[in-house]
DNA sequence: CGCCTTATACGAAACGTTACATATTGCATG
DNA sequence: CATGCAATATGTAACGTTTCGTATAAGGCG
């Protein structure tokens, strides 16, 4: 910068005013303009933001990105991002509580304007001078979290299994114990099924202690007692509602014939616009997007403490319609 | 730090070499880290950057990040970035050549310690200044290029088809015309074709004018001429594999009891291990760690130009065996 | 006990910006 | 033509680190 300053013959001020786009004289600005591009100049982002406390980054916090709906997100947040000049930190936790809070330390340190984060640490610490964004977890204090309206997927479920017919339908639970918006999946569901006096059943595996297999031998253990007895199974997402459909037909379980599967998230299957099962689809670009207006808007202690995107069904093979 | 440095009695130094981790005596160590927590200090990396010129961030450029192999790409580099106390920037350029100069741009300002990019202009501007490692594109200057055995792997293609009892094979290749790595893949079909005395096709659509479902046509119009006369066929990508089995099937043609089909790339299904057609799978974690083992090579001009990873023949349902 | 050597903490300068107070310019007015 | 005022460029002091030359303390030896 001092060099394009003695190049065009003017201060580091003036230079200054020109690369941030500020008024100046116009014969100035030319000459600034001129000099910066012979010289190649580039502004060196650190020093400005060690200035001015404005870096321009945001980081995102994901579980990881080989989920398809972790990656979407990622995909749109960095795009939402990207088209108001703001680049993207990204940091994979592996679901891990101690991962997370390291994350949101370094976070710290590398002075990002903001964090947008798809947390499992019930405890973590944020700094309450940082602008956080939750995905999917209701903070205590101001943070807002957006999520899909979880509660409505779940009733939605209950409601299309039986109006498909059901008789006696479950829930199939897989995921963490930390309390999460995703919990509201069963609570809907339940309470669909309270109203309509259906027949239900809700299993859940923590997946701390138990991995997904699990599943498995409990749908083997009851088929073989002869207490497996649902025609409709609600998976609180699509990756378990797959592979309940796999082990259902492994045992010659006709899906949806016999019985019929929703999941939850909106999977697609690779390189076709179909799902991968009967779904509960999130509107994912709509959510990420959210989260980085969310981040952004002006006043965040005055920003809905949580905002709920409508979610809807969709078939996809493993219901009747 | 100043404060950190008031509160332990100490100078500025002194706090920079504890934060440091360089020796300073067991006394002042103790205060000075009492102090730190005390005060909850964060080492501020915008003014450390600044100083040092190093920022312990790389960029990743990625056409996207929605296709499994390049969240994979991004998973892996950034689990092996972080194992190193690195963090990672992801720029995704949606293949436009115009974006990805600008990435280059901009990760030149913000001072990254390195690049790692996919990328598809073949007139990049890159600054010899700054160590960049590409991903399947093989750059004229001293950039490395980590890739997988492309050649190798189309040989591996025709040899399969080949044993597996095809008479005429066909090379179905989309993209874009810029050269890269993955050109090799219908080099080595048709060389082990050829040393096979084997009868073989290629076609080849660019995706700057025809988008991949122009091949249904093609499919459609050779089959109503009686010319579609192919028993096996070699993908260039997974993606485009998965389409052209669908289009067979649609069209009353078995797979692979009349054609056999072999992707690449090594997708697996969502929520499976199992691939998504038979493939030719690229190593991917590899591919990954050697990216970022290479950026960091000492010595980046006397490091391999071009880094070969070897792949595997992959069984998937579309090929006989 | 004093001097010299070695080790180690100190202090100031610098990294590349921005922002504010000050100086300069240009222009209109009396 | 002198004066005053507005507009605009200049110069300088930070921002929070690191680094390096200098000063100080500690320890060993004569």
């Amino acid at each position: 910068m001092k060099d394009v300053a003695q190049a065009a013959g003017v201060s580091l001020g003036t230079v200054s005013k020109v690369m941030n786009g500020i008024p100046v004289g116009e014969k100035y600005r030319v000459k600034v303009e001129a000099a910066a591009k012979e010289l190649n100049y580039q502004i060196n982002q650190y020093a400005r933001g060690l200035k001015t406390n404005q870096t321009f980054a945001v980081a995102l916090i994901l579980p990881g990105i080989n989920h398809p709906f972790f990656s979407e997100i990622a995909q749109h947040v960095c795009q939402a991002l990207t088209r108001r000049g703001y680049r993207m930190l990204l940091y994979l936790t592996g679901s891990s509580p101690e991962v997370e809070q390291s994350c949101v330390q370094m976070v710290r340190q590398n002075m990002v304007d903001g964090i947008i984060g798809l947390t499992y640490n019930r405890d973590l610490q944020l700094t309450d001078d940082m602008p956080f964004v939750s995905i999917d977890r209701h903070f205590s204090s101001g943070v807002p979290c957006v999520s899909s309206d979880n509660y409505g997927g779940g009733r939605l479920a209950a409601e299309k299994l039986l109006e498909l017919g059901c008789r006696k339908v479950a829930y199939f639970r897989n995921g963490t114990t930390q309390p999460g918006e995703a919990d509201k999946r069963g609570v809907g569901f339940e309470q669909e099924c309270r109203s309509r006096d259906a027949d239900f059943e809700v299993i859940w595996l923590n997946d701390e202690e138990y991995p997904m297999e699990e599943f498995r031998n409990i749908i083997i253990d009851r088929v073989n007692r002869g207490t497996f007895d649902f025609d409709g199974i609600f998976c609180s997402t699509d990756r378990l509602a797959v592979f309940v459909k796999r082990v259902l037909t492994e045992l010659g379980i006709r899906v949806p014939e016999d019985v019929q599967i929703i999941g939850f998230d909106g999977t697609r299957r690779f390189g076709e616009d179909a799902y991968v099962c009967s779904t509960i689809v999130q509107p994912v670009a709509t959510m990420a997007e959210t989260c980085v207006d969310l981040l952004f808007s002006k006043d965040l202690s005055r920003t809905p403490a949580l905002v709920c995107l409508p979610v809807e069904y969709a078939y996809g093979g493993t219901t009747k319609e």
